[in-house]
DNA sequence: AACAATTTAGTTGTGTGCAATTTAATTTGA
DNA sequence: TCAAATTAAATTGCACACAACTAAATTGTT
């Protein structure tokens, strides 16, 4: 037999009470868990007044300061459809710039304004801060991730 | 030295850089997984008409067929700001009914429809396709999902 | 060159999430 | 007992996500 899920991997039994108990759903745990880091991340982002999708963009753009929104997209898989109103937002708020490309008048190209670049400073304190709040053995924690590298490449294989 | 991040579990050395670049974030990754997982419910979901929230709601009725709002928030982490709008989202679809509770007019009881209670039948294939997807030896899917429990109950204790 | 296909942002509409507040019902305690 | 505190839903307002579509610019092809 195939295993397929955790119910069958624990008990070794087929039963569709059993698989769909909320409990055995690891996709539930995933989600779940999103939303208890992105909560954890509300009170660390609190002081420098951004977003958690907000504190991605500015990952990217600390390490370039100019993107376009097309390359941003790419990075933090995300379509224009979020990407625009929230960098109006974040543009509203004096943290970046928006400018149409000279040399591809299709494009825009986002650049940190001084505030924007500034806020990098005060934020290298918060993945660690993240990390000791999950709390978990060094070993694990690399498993961990690399377990979900590899479930991330599966999914987006499937696209 | 305490090993709090994954960049220096695997290099010994701490560097504002390295700490915040994107690759690090496990919680990136979470946050994109989560978002992969959803995308592949939208699929797997169309054609019993419900979206990856609503199914979690209908996971739990088909458990207990009747329940508070309260209830049915404590098991999702669901607030009434996010439930109240999805219930009636789904009360007009047909999956469900909601009444105030005779014994206490404060609360609201969900109860499943024929309808609501007849897609039951036709979910259940989809945590085994789920699983499928991603696509995990049965050791390392059950080591994920132990950390990832361990994980969830650290975020949970901080509230 | 000219026109079709492609690409990039933006727009629109729907569905979450969640903080903050409101309303109504119930419980508590002086 | 009865006012204060608590509780459960609902409401309001904001910020994502994302599908579907539009508009404008660029590229490819003949």
């Amino acid at each position: 037999m195939i295993i397929t899920t955790i119910s069958m991997y624990r008990k070794d039994k087929i039963d569709m009470d059993d698989v769909l108990l909320l409990e055995n759903q690891i996709c539930f745990k995933i989600y779940t868990a999103e939303r208890e880091i992105t909560r954890l991340y509300r009170g660390l982002l609190e002081e420098i007044g951004v977003t958690y999708p907000q504190y991605l963009a500015l990952l990217v753009l600390w390490e370039k300061e100019r993107i376009t929104v097309k390359e941003l997209g790419k990075k933090l898989f995300l379509d224009s459809g979020t990407l625009t109103p929230m960098l109006k937002r974040m543009e509203s708020n004096g943290l970046l710039s928006r400018e149409r490309s000279k040399e591809d008048e299709r494009s825009v190209i986002i650049s940190l304004t001084e505030k924007g670049a500034s806020l990098k400073e005060k934020a290298s304190c918060i993945p660690t801060r993240l990390l000791d709040s999950i709390d978990l053995e060094g070993g694990e924690l690399e498993q961990f991730n690399q377990t979900l590298t590899t479930i991330l490449s599966k999914l987006k294989d499937r696209e």
